[in-house]
DNA sequence: AATCTTTCCTGCCGGC
DNA sequence: TGCCGGCAGGAAAGAT
């Protein structure tokens, strides 16, 4: 399940056999993603450059030449990196080849991850230009997450998963942080203080930052680009631990519905 | 049949 | 009345 830190780690393993090579072909086998990829993009891609592979949020962006490619995961994408000739398995929707050597493969079964092209600046567009502060960077702070949620009634853990408010936050996150910082997901945001606003980004950060050095969590089905998996599952210290015995102080770990998504907390640590 | 992953979009609400 | 921000629910495909 791809996220922040998924992303991070995959753009970290494609970015050594994309930047200053070329394109030398594009493959679509499916392009009904979450939108249709464009349907000129093998002509489009052809023989451009990358310079960059960068991340905003969850969106990798893949800087060419002449544009940018964005690509998003979605709930179950993956990019693998291949030798050419390895045979695309049932959801392998879209080859990029590299030099003529390297496939950077997307795999995505469920189909919600995307691939979209522009050619003006990247972060004007229109999926990426109300994005949040990114909560790896110093702007992301206890102050600006304080201001940016006194007219939001929603709960604490609905609102840090809002990526206007701050990017890169899905639910597992959302739970493990909430927990490190002490705070029970319910609250309305507008009701919580400067000073565990302070603490909860402190804890956002922890948890991110611990997340990726473990190389990416996974439940099912990410994989890496070098197709080997995460290993970071069993380090959890409430998401799908529901009923048993929390790690700080062994009260019984309560599973909850927030906005169609499951919660999961310490009634004991998170008030 | 329900669940799980992301997040955009639609429709609705209350405030001014 | 219209505009706006905010919010709840629905939608997409597939594995289990």
């Amino acid at each position: 399940m791809p996220e922040l830190p998924e992303v991070e780690i995959t753009c970290q393993n494609i970015e050594p056999y994309l930047v200053k090579k070329y394109i030398t072909s594009v493959i679509v086998r499916q392009p009904h993603l979450r939108w249709p990829i464009p349907h000129n993009i093998e002509k489009i891609l052809f023989g451009l450059r990358i310079d960059t592979v960068t991340r905003r949020g969850k969106y990798i962006l893949i800087g060419c030449s002449k544009g940018t490619l964005i690509l998003h995961l979605g709930m179950s994408g993956s990019l693998l990196v291949q030798h050419i000739g390895i045979s695309p398995q049932k959801h392998d929707h879209f080859d990029l080849i590299i030099n003529e050597d390297i496939i950077l493969r997307l795999r995505d079964p469920r189909r919600f991850g995307a691939i979209l092209w522009t050619t003006n600046n990247a972060m004007s567009h229109p999926l990426l230009t109300n994005l949040g502060p990114e909560p790896l960077s110093k702007v992301f702070n206890g102050s600006i997450l304080y201001k940016s949620t006194r007219s939001r009634s929603a709960s604490i853990k609905e609102t840090i998963m809002n990526n206007r408010i701050v990017v890169g936050i899905g639910n597992i996150y959302a739970n493990e942080a909430l927990f490190r910082a002490g705070i029970n997901p319910k609250i309305a945001a507008y009701k919580i203080g400067i000073n565990r606003y302070i603490i909860l980004v402190k804890a956002i950060k922890k948890t991110l930052k611990l997340a990726i050095q473990a190389g990416g969590s996974s439940i099912n089905d990410f994989v890496h680009s070098d197709n080997s998996h995460g290993y970071f599952q069993q380090q959890y210290l409430v998401y799908q631990r529901t009923g048993k015995p929390c790690k700080k102080c062994k009260d019984s770990i309560k599973q909850i519905k927030q906005g169609q998504r499951s919660s999961f907390y310490c009634p004991s640590c998170q008030k």
